[in-house]
RNA sequence: GGUCCCGUGGUGUAGUUUGGAGUGCACGCCGACCUGUCAAGCCGGAGGUCGCGGGUUCAAAUCCCGUCGGGACCGCCA
């Protein structure tokens, strides 16, 4: 039907008849006997000379036969690809007719979200989502080709699965052949993974669909693409390599530009200087400890177990109110206040509680932050996560770049804890799952009684960052069945409830389990990253809303009252 | 569960602070003109439940309350 693609039509195809087909992208018509069609593609445009065009309008798809040659001197495009060409002596057939679209799909100005999604299959068309798709194929094709190259085997695993407890909440699918029996949508290939090295697969790797019925954000969707993997007889360094190898790659494909050595960070480093598990390394501000400064302070605010603070470069023009503004959004962020400092010349503070404060202590904030004049100190005295937390987040909401700027900085976060805290009954809770192995150096401190020492147990987890955003995570699993059974003991779950839960993986164990690790890395937020977009639905062909609609085929929607029947389900009328 | 922002012809927006006739702009659309344009140009035209409901007022796009939809975030996401 085409012999070639309108955007790669060049000076060398100058002199051949070619077909070409594509969309009408606009129409310049210079009276009734010369017009010009820009005729477009995946690939680009291409001018048509056409003699009238009266009845092609906006987005009709043609196909056009024509001759190849050289524009008349002076009116090449150099703004095109194809601007010194054009097709000429053209026939032209409508293949389809158009309505006049619902939104301009130039790329000129942005369009409302909704009426993109409502009409999708026309915003795929534009430049924006062509690149983005294309970009993401890349990146697919890119980690399959490195994780072959590694040794690893791609192995497909069920959609439909047991439910578990455990993690964020499941999607479920009712089961009509055991009407009441549901079966769970994966919320990752976890176990199937961990069965697959049992069953002597070595090496194994999917580009799995996930799926967690949890609150959308700019990051998350209900259903999203992981790069899974899990390899045997391997320790935590060398799943950090393949996975780094993996995302060097499709950053390669996509920049052309490989990645040098990603640099690793401990947890407790990360939460001490960036308040947060995954820190934005692209900008400064690190969060200042202060405690020690204010250990006999006669400040009641800051007489607390930790004293933070951050300096934001040249904040201190900020008014009273968007200060107040700051306090208020700290608080709702969890801080009991907000102690704000302007910076004025020779490094003297201007603060409403600096009249509580010493002279040695207000040197010391200065010294500490390294704050200059025209600064703004911001601290927070509470407990320590606290701080750590609402410190982080007003870092972030006052010095992140835009996801174009500063480059792509990825950053290993290791040496998490294996516990994050202790529930109501003290006991622990998980911060990885439950068969993350706990760092080699600290399993004696799971066996002192004391619950405190269990929070400074390290795990063999690890977490890979991107700007800010959590890529994927990993860890080295536990294959020994005494070391299992006492974290499941610590966690408060019996033997006939980790039976019900997770029996078919215990079981395997007892087979023959080779020691292993693995990863799960999110295919949208890196595609996201390397096509310089700020949400991962830009990534996505056919996103839902954040409210988990989709637009275009309304799901979800209800079924009729015979499928309820046959799946022995009830519909219960609408609490409020 | 919570906080904040947004909603005006097909699209994007100005107007909302300080109430006074659906008021403007750009693009698109329809018709006419136009033989070298390329964000074509030029002339004319059509197109509106100011998201929805209620309230205040002589008068509401504008102020108040509620609601729906979209977005950002906190919680949640082992």
């Amino acid at each position: 039907m085409r012999t070639d693609l309108c955007g790669a039509l060049r000076r060398d195809d100058v002199g051949r008849t070619v077909s070409v087909c594509g969309w009408v992208q606009s129409r310049r018509e210079h009276g009734e006997h010369l017009a010009f069609i820009d005729l477009r593609d995946h690939t680009g445009v291409v001018q048509c000379v056409v003699d009238g065009a009266h009845d092609l309008r906006s987005e009709y798809v043609l196909r056009i036969t024509g001759t190849v040659r050289p524009r008349p001197e002076g009116t090449d495009n150099p703004n095109l690809p194809t601007g010194e060409v054009e097709v000429g002596d053209c026939t032209v057939e409508v293949l389809s007719r158009a309505e006049p679209p619902p939104f301009p799909i130039d790329g000129r100005g942005d369009v409302d979200e909704q009426h993109r999604l409502r009409h999708r299959y026309v915003d795929l068309r534009s430049e924006r989502m062509q690149r983005n798709l294309r970009l993401r194929a890349r990146v697919n094709h890119a980690i399959r080709n490195a994780m072959d190259a590694q040794g690893f085997v791609e192995v497909e695993t069920p959609m439909l699965i047991a439910s578990t407890p455990e993690g964020a909440r499941d999607f479920v699918v009712p089961s009509r052949l055991s009407p009441g029996a549901f079966y769970a949508l994966p919320q990752s290939p976890q176990l199937f993974k961990q069965l697959c090295m049992v069953g002597g697969v070595d090496r194994y790797y999917q580009i799995a669909r996930c799926l967690r019925d949890e609150d959308l954000r700019a990051d998350r969707q209900f259903e999203f693409a992981q790069l899974d993997a899990e390899a045997s007889f391997v320790s935590q360094a060398d799943v950090q390599a393949f996975i780094s190898e993996a995302v060097a790659a499709a950053t390669e494909a996509v920049t052309g530009e490989r990645p040098t050595v990603f640099p690793s960070m401990t947890w407790l480093e990360a939460m001490e200087r960036f308040g947060s598990d995954k820190p934005d390394t692209r900008f400064g501000m690190e969060l200042v400890e202060l405690t020690e400064r204010f250990s006999a302070t006669e400040f009641n605010a800051f007489k607390a177990p930790c004293v933070k603070g951050i300096c934001v470069p040249g904040g201190g023009d900020k008014t009273r109110k968007q200060l107040d503004d700051l306090t208020e959004q700290a608080k709702r962020w969890g801080a009991k206040g907000l102690v704000w400092m302007r910076v004025g010349a020779g490094g003297e503070l201007t603060s409403p509680v600096a009249k509580f404060l010493s002279e040695g202590e207000l040197a010391g904030i200065v010294e500490a932050t390294g704050a200059a004049e025209g600064d703004l100190v911001l601290i927070v005295a509470d407990e320590r996560p606290r701080v750590r937390h609402v410190l982080g987040l007003l870092r972030l909401e006052l010095g992140r770049p835009p996801v174009t700027e500063g480059g792509l900085q990825f950053l290993w976060v290791v040496d998490f804890p294996l516990f994050e805290a202790l529930d109501e009954a003290g006991l622990p809770i998980p911060a990885h799952h439950p068969f993350t192995m706990p760092h080699d150096e600290d399993v004696a401190l799971l066996d002192t009684g004391d619950p405190q020492d269990l929070l400074t147990v390290r795990s063999q987890a690890y977490d890979l960052v991107c700007n800010g955003w959590e890529l994927g995570s990993g860890s080295v699993r536990i294959h020994r069945p005494d070391v299992q059974a006492r974290i499941f003991a610590l966690l408060g779950i019996s033997d006939e409830e980790a039976n019900a839960k997770f029996g078919f993986l215990l079981e395997a164990f007892r087979y023959g389990a080779p020691p292993h690790a693995g990863f799960a890395f999110g295919i949208d937020r890196l595609v996201a990253l390397l096509a310089g977009e700020e949400n991962i639905r830009e990534v996505i062909a056919f996103p839902k809303t954040q409210s988990g609609q989709d637009p275009l085929t309304k799901a979800p929607t209800a079924i009729d009252a015979r499928h309820l029947t046959e799946l022995g389900l009830r519909v219960l009328p609408k609490v409020d």
